[in-house]
DNA sequence: TCTCCTGATGTAATCGATTGCAGGGATGGT
DNA sequence: ACCATCCCTGCAATCGATTACATCAGGAGA
């Protein structure tokens, strides 16, 4: 067990040969007589000889190597981006060099600061915020950018992310297949331009479907938002134990949530209230927080992060080649309805 | 937006100084003069230089990076382990490149042998299975291993892992507590050595504290075996409607489940028979797979993996220094009892 | 036999940052 | 005035793999 890795010269003398032919018989790269391959082949083998990555790196100018820059989420449901990522990378023998963001937007351009300073071959990132994504972008000057599940305006990267009206359209088409004809929002925040964006989306496709859409006023993403919107519901919002409640418009038959948690609180509190789900309201979610999870009591669109992460691959060492015309792609992709039991059968 | 970064040598002739009094300047390695260093600095600020981190490791013979292998589990209840191991590596500036594993062993040896050729100063591996772990950990030579979660003897390892005997202790004080004298273990397998320990040491835990313990025939670590267990407990176990049932022993009142999968299968085929939980028996969990989630219906045993990742890197950190002895040396840290409904308050 | 060519091999430069060694200028002591 | 000392600066070697260029052997053709 020795202290030291054998280097190339080590191999070139086992085998008595020069460095060059040791360097060709083991890439390749140019003929070199049967023979001597054999024994330099033999030697590499004998000595244990492990290429040496970094003084190759700095010789050819690519480190094989693409950093992967994530938003710290605890719930831990971008681990499905992470492998299919890194799966996608293995199958052209590329590492992965992960790290994570704060919410502070300096912390994302050093971040990206220190890619670039290992010299990665590029970046996938899923930029935590808008601003913080156009200035890690901007370090990172001529090494190709991915952007995953967000997209930011600009005129270089290539951005994959989810098909925002083709998932609206498919749950809105989930629910007025089942009867529903009016709709509430929760969770959303109209002042956040995605959200904003996304409650158009669903104005749109619920018009198209002839369906009355109304957006409520708790926009907390989270468990807690959805316990509030659920007791007002049941207070104030025509869902509760009488159903022709005094509102002026008409009760609504279906709540549409942010995400998971959110459904959770409301399902939870509008059950606590006798209210039947889904026979007299159908609740479903926007996003599937736990994309591992056997069974679904909450109708949810899965979000498709395994082939968001190989379409990143894709379109990453795509911009590798030459002769790349270094324009911005957009890939979008469907996500997929997961029916639970908050929606009818 | 230059296509090339710029080197030490532009910044230097940018700064009107050598090469060598630039390095110096920005490294602070030997002491410059305080005009230059600031002349040296404005010229690398205004060129927008990164050292390259390439070239450093070469010549410093260390890349100030390390590999983190780990199995893929679609679960995704690892990730807690990769942003604790990366958020304890970005304190010291040291980068993580994350590979996973198959099931294969080769791909592991191959796993490691990659990382050698990046020379990565060490190895953090959650290895899938003993033998892979063994000969994954002869690949890596000379260069530091940690391993997470799984213990192989070896001379030069340190290990870091759960305090089995602690988190037996603790879940079957907590069925003592709770009134319990009779338990059953489910989804682990006599045949394979860690299951076969864990059931020794909770034989030994149940009688000292004056419980009988017995080990069920159903031994796959997944809902489906919970599920399969929960009906033979209903139809044979002496846990159905006939609470005084034909077996010779003493009909079970608390059943210790692998992991929550198994104990969400038992859990719900008893709700099903009408045996109430945890009136009638008590369940328990040896595994929370979900440790993100905020409400546990089952008690569960939740791993300590945030404070694992940064054991094994303070234990990889420590092995770096010269000075270090490379005496193997093994971690165990307790797990944490997340009491939940199936078991009495 | 001499020349030309082809194909294999070796020599040495290269990538970029770090650092041992040598040189130079300023300072202080006598 | 002279020498020793200290501090800074620059030259050039170094890390290890790759590759342009030179070299050399051997075969074909005149």
């Amino acid at each position: 067990m020795d202290d030291e890795q054998p280097t190339l010269a080590d191999v070139a003398r086992a085998a008595g040969v020069s460095v060059a032919t040791a360097s060709r018989a083991l890439t390749g790269s140019r003929p070199v007589s049967g023979d001597r391959v054999r024994r330099v082949q033999e030697a590499s083998r004998a000595l244990g000889y492990h290429p040496n990555a970094v003084a190759s790196a700095l010789r050819l100018q690519r480190t094989e190597t693409v950093g992967l820059v994530l938003p710290r989420y605890t719930t831990g449901f971008l681990s499905a981006l992470i492998e299919s990522v890194s799966e996608g990378l293995e199958q052209h023998r590329i590492s992965l060099v992960l790290r994570y963001s704060e919410a502070d937007a300096q912390h994302d351009v050093d971040n990206v600061g220190s890619l670039i300073a290992r010299r990665v071959d590029g970046i996938i990132i899923c930029p935590p915020s808008l601003e913080a994504s156009r200035e890690s972008i901007a370090a990172a000057g001529a090494v190709p950018v991915v952007q995953v599940g967000r997209f930011v305006e600009t005129d270089r990267t290539d951005s994959v992310g989810l098909d925002e009206d083709r998932a609206t359209d498919l749950l809105v088409a989930h629910l007025a297949e089942r009867g529903v004809r009016s709709i509430l929002v929760v969770g959303l925040d109209q002042e956040v331009a995605a959200d904003s964006r996304r409650i158009r989306a669903l104005a749109l496709a619920a018009s198209a479907a002839g369906l009355e859409l109304a957006v409520a006023p708790f926009t907390a993403a989270v468990l807690e938002g959805g316990i509030r919107a659920g007791e007002w519901l049941v207070a104030e919002g025509g869902v509760g134990e009488v159903p022709e409640g005094g509102r002026g418009g008409r009760p609504v038959d279906a709540i549409v949530c942010a995400n998971d948690d959110v459904a959770a609180g409301v399902l939870a509190v509008l059950r606590m209230h006798g209210v039947a789900v889904p026979a007299r309201v159908q609740i479903a979610s926007l996003l599937d927080l736990a994309p591992g999870a056997e069974d679904h009591s909450v109708t949810t669109l899965r979000h498709p992060w395994p082939a968001m992460g190989r379409e990143a691959v894709r379109l990453l060492l795509d911009a590798r080649q030459p002769g790349h015309d270094r324009i911005a792609r957009r890939v979008t992709l469907a996500p997929q309805l997961v029916p639970g039991a908050s929606t009818l059968p």
